[in-house]
DNA sequence: CCACTATTCAACCGATTGGTTAAATACCCT
DNA sequence: AGGGTATTTAACCAATCGGTTGAATAGTGG
């Protein structure tokens, strides 16, 4: 379950140490040790960390003899943004939409018959 | 654990039953039956799909008799696009400085001295 | 070659997760 | 009041997760 790439990304960002390790390696590559120095878990922990996140696509790493340097992948990104974007469009104009048409109704209030408002 | 709230958000899109929950949500309000009626899981479990969605501050709810109508909350949206966006830009930032340096190295190979000019 | 550094693998642990079934609650309608 | 519908709660289960310790592997460099 949840091996879709879009899963995979989601799942690998919510984890807090793991934004923070993306967050780090935005600003240059870093290897396991290097990453793992600021938390007080154990390097162990980090290297699982860093195997989530590559397995989602959004690290990768090369080789510079025993170390393994890792490198953030910005273009799965967009797999995310895309998702995220489409769906608050249409909500936000759903949204817009309503707002309209409640100053509409606000515009000629209700004339007619008993539909019971709840005024509060 | 990863209550913060982008942890919230982005633990409860890793899930691709919630996540088309909210996809359907974006083009309209819902209740819980309704959701549940294309899958093959029991209303409980989308209940439980709802509360997660919910308690990450992507959905609302409100009355109607009996039924509890989801609707899809957009600005939490906004949180994970910043975050996304912010990190996004800066790996890609990096990735373009290191694709001028290396193609600047290519233009004046690795001679020793001498030739500073690199033209374009 | 040997010791040291960097990283991973393996086995384990407690908490959480996504699912189930069964029962409870809430609300409408006649 | 009572039957029907919509939803939630409770208790449970297997799988996964984030963490640990301990041992293994890979590679450097004196």
């Amino acid at each position: 379950m949840a091996d879709d790439r879009l899963s995979l990304v989601f799942s690998a960002l919510a984890d807090s140490t793991r934004r923070d390790i993306v967050a780090r390696l935005a600003s240059g590559d870093a290897t396991v040790n290097e990453l793992a120095e600021p938390y007080d878990v154990t390097v162990q922990a980090v290297s699982k960390h860093i195997r989530v996140l590559e397995s989602a696509g959004l690290v990768s790493r090369s080789r510079d003899a025993q170390r393994r340097p890792c490198h953030l992948e910005a273009e799965v990104f967009d797999l995310m943004t895309k998702w995220i974007e489409r769906y608050r469009r249409e909500a936000e104009d759903r949204f817009r939409r309503l707002d309209a048409l409640l100053e509409q109704m606000d515009d000629q209030p209700v004339t007619g018959d008993a539909t019971k408002e709840a005024a509060s």
